[in-house]
DNA sequence: TTAGGGTTAG
């Protein structure tokens, strides 16, 4: 029983209270809405909306709709309150088109539309990668004054916009707020220095967060967080402690998430034994794993080759009644099926999931997909990638990559073209990372002309090339024999501010080694030594055969002697 | 006494 009439003895009618922690899946919410609109008299608006809000948390946002709809059907009065979920849910839904659709109900029930409307329908055309119809939704609220943007709005504006890799922006609009009266808080502070961080410029996020306190806006646990993680990417260990201590100095005691991305961190760079030291640390600390520290344990495992460990862990996640997610599926078992390049048991186990009350995921699908081009079953990729289509998944940045690498890898130019252009009519996914995979498939298959002309086009569409841009276009000219053009490239992309970095240079030294230009091959390894940049596998081949075939060249490379006697 | 913002997975 959910629903319970008392007497209000003050206004002498009877009142629903409803106790909606009870609530814990579709039937018991679809029971008690079915129960709320029997009662007489109607339960308030407020009722009505605490249950909408119970359904969007539980992310049954199709029902929130039908369940709005019917709300509607039997004339029951509504509010903007109400409103508002309606638009998330369609927002959540990757539905913005619908979300938009409800304006109109606004103005019939004679409801004024307010900066919770605006703010939430730009989340939603952000996480559909539509930056300018964001950003020029954003400008019109603010000229034609229709309404004032506030924290919120600033929040979503720049995390969409340091989302979609226009750090610069988001800095920018720091920068305006900190001069107009709507002053940065620490959520906007955060989504500062976690753009800088995923940007790598961690001076620049840690010269920010001594900002903060000075400002009287003293991080939090979730600015440290995203500091440590970028730290943790980028293997900058001793600065992990270092921040890691401060927090704890300063009372913010590092949580469960903030574990988990230490945790995630040492198994990326293959830290198992500190990996599993700091997990001793969080017993120690009192601190409970949760689902996402065992996929974090269980997907560093998999890293490691160790497999088999991963699978355990898989089973002591069930003997101690955590129940496995899509992810840890996806994580282990999918991903472990597809390295290992046994995709028919991936995709069986794929089969099995909904069986097992698990939904697979726009990752699930990634993951096949990205195993069948890699044991190059091209058709049944092309068929899945239907499926996907047809069973109403969304793309996200990811599966276009996938799709289009795994075409350009298999030389299918025309597919991958075709795909992109389509792609780009719609403008819906402009991003950097998009255009890298189009850029980098051109240049490997000899079309560097036409990769050029879209890096050329980048800057007039408004994406920015990055690192691994002028990275892939860089060895574009290398393969091509056209040093001179590589070394433009490169300092092009100092006079805008974008850091070579070790893969660059890696790419550089190839392209001139392979031309047999062992002057410059040394000043660029020189280059390196100094930026603390070391050779990958292939350069360290390249230099072998170079020397082998020439012994003099170690002569020339002084930077190389002096390696080779360390 | 009901709506909108920040950190972890491929």
């Amino acid at each position: 029983m959910y629903v319970q009439g008392i007497i209000n003895p003050f206004k002498g009618k009877i009142g629903v209270i409803s106790n909606f922690e009870n609530v814990k899946c579709l039937d018991d919410a679809v029971t008690l809405f079915d129960q709320m609109v029997r009662t007489k008299p109607l339960p308030s608006v407020v009722d009505f909306s605490k249950l909408f809000k119970t359904l969007l948390n539980m992310k049954h946002y199709s029902a929130v709709v039908s369940l709005f709809r019917e709300m509607q059907t039997l004339g029951i009065t509504i509010n903007g309150f109400i409103l508002s979920i309606v638009i998330n849910s369609y927002c959540l839904m990757h539905r913005v088109d619908y979300a938009f659709s409800v304006l109109p109900i606004y103005l019939k029930n004679g409801i004024p539309f307010n900066v919770v409307t605006f703010n939430t329908l730009m989340r939603g055309i952000f996480a559909e990668n539509k930056v300018k119809d964001a950003v020029e939704l954003f400008k019109k609220l603010v000229r034609e004054k229709i309404c004032e943007p506030n924290e919120f709005t600033y929040a979503t504006v720049m995390n969409g916009l340091s989302k979609t890799g226009h750090t610069d922006k988001t800095l920018s609009l720091l920068r305006l707020m900190e001069q107009g009266s709507t002053k940065p808080d620490i959520f906007i502070y955060s989504i500062v220095v976690d753009a800088l961080c995923k940007d790598r410029k961690f001076d620049a996020a840690i010269d920010l967060l001594n900002e903060m306190k000075q400002k009287g806006v003293p991080p939090n646990i979730v600015t440290y967080s995203s500091l440590i993680d970028g730290l943790c990417k980028s293997g900058q260990w001793e600065k992990v402690k270092t921040f890691f201590s401060e927090m704890v100095n300063l009372n913010i005691y590092p949580d469960v998430r903030t574990f988990n991305i230490v945790i995630d961190g040492l198994y990326k760079e293959g830290k198992v034994e500190d990996a599993e030291e700091v997990m001793k640390h969080m017993a120690g600390k009192g601190v409970e794993p949760d689902i996402i520290t065992y996929n974090t344990i269980m997907d560093g495992y998999c890293l490691c080759g160790q497999r088999d460990r991963a699978r355990r862990v898989f089973d002591s996640m069930i003997d101690k009644n955590i129940e496995p997610d899509i992810i840890s599926y996806n994580n282990i078992l999918i991903n472990g099926y597809c390295k290992e390049k046994k995709v028919d048991e991936a995709m069986q186990l794929f089969r099995e999931i909904s069986h097992k009350g698990s939904k697979p995921n726009t990752v699930t699908y990634n993951t096949i997909l990205q195993g069948l081009f890699e044991v190059g079953r091209i058709g049944d990729a092309n068929f899945f990638y239907a499926e996907m289509l047809s069973a109403g998944h969304i793309l996200d940045l990811y599966t276009l990559c996938t799709l289009l690498d795994g075409y350009f890898k298999y030389r299918l130019v025309e597919e991958a073209m075709s795909l992109f252009n389509k792609l780009e009519r719609k403008m819906e996914h402009t991003s950097i990372e998009l255009y890298n995979v189009v850029i980098n498939g051109l240049c490997k298959n000899g079309k560097l002309d036409k990769a050029h002309e879209i890096f050329e086009k980048l800057s007039l569409i408004g994406v920015l090339p990055n690192v691994r841009t002028y990275t892939i276009m860089i060895n574009g000219f290398c393969l091509e024999g056209l040093l001179d053009e590589a070394k433009d490239m490169l300092r092009k992309m100092e006079d805008n501010g974008c850091l070579p970095d070790d893969v660059t240079y890696n790419v550089l030294v190839q392209g001139f080694l392979r031309s047999s230009k062992i002057s410059e091959t040394a000043t660029f390894m020189t280059e390196m030594a100094g930026r603390g940049f070391s050779f990958n596998a292939t350069t360290a081949e390249l230099l072998v055969k170079a020397i082998s075939e020439k012994p003099s060249v170690l002569d020339m490379i002084p930077e190389l002697h002096s390696r080779i006697m360390k």
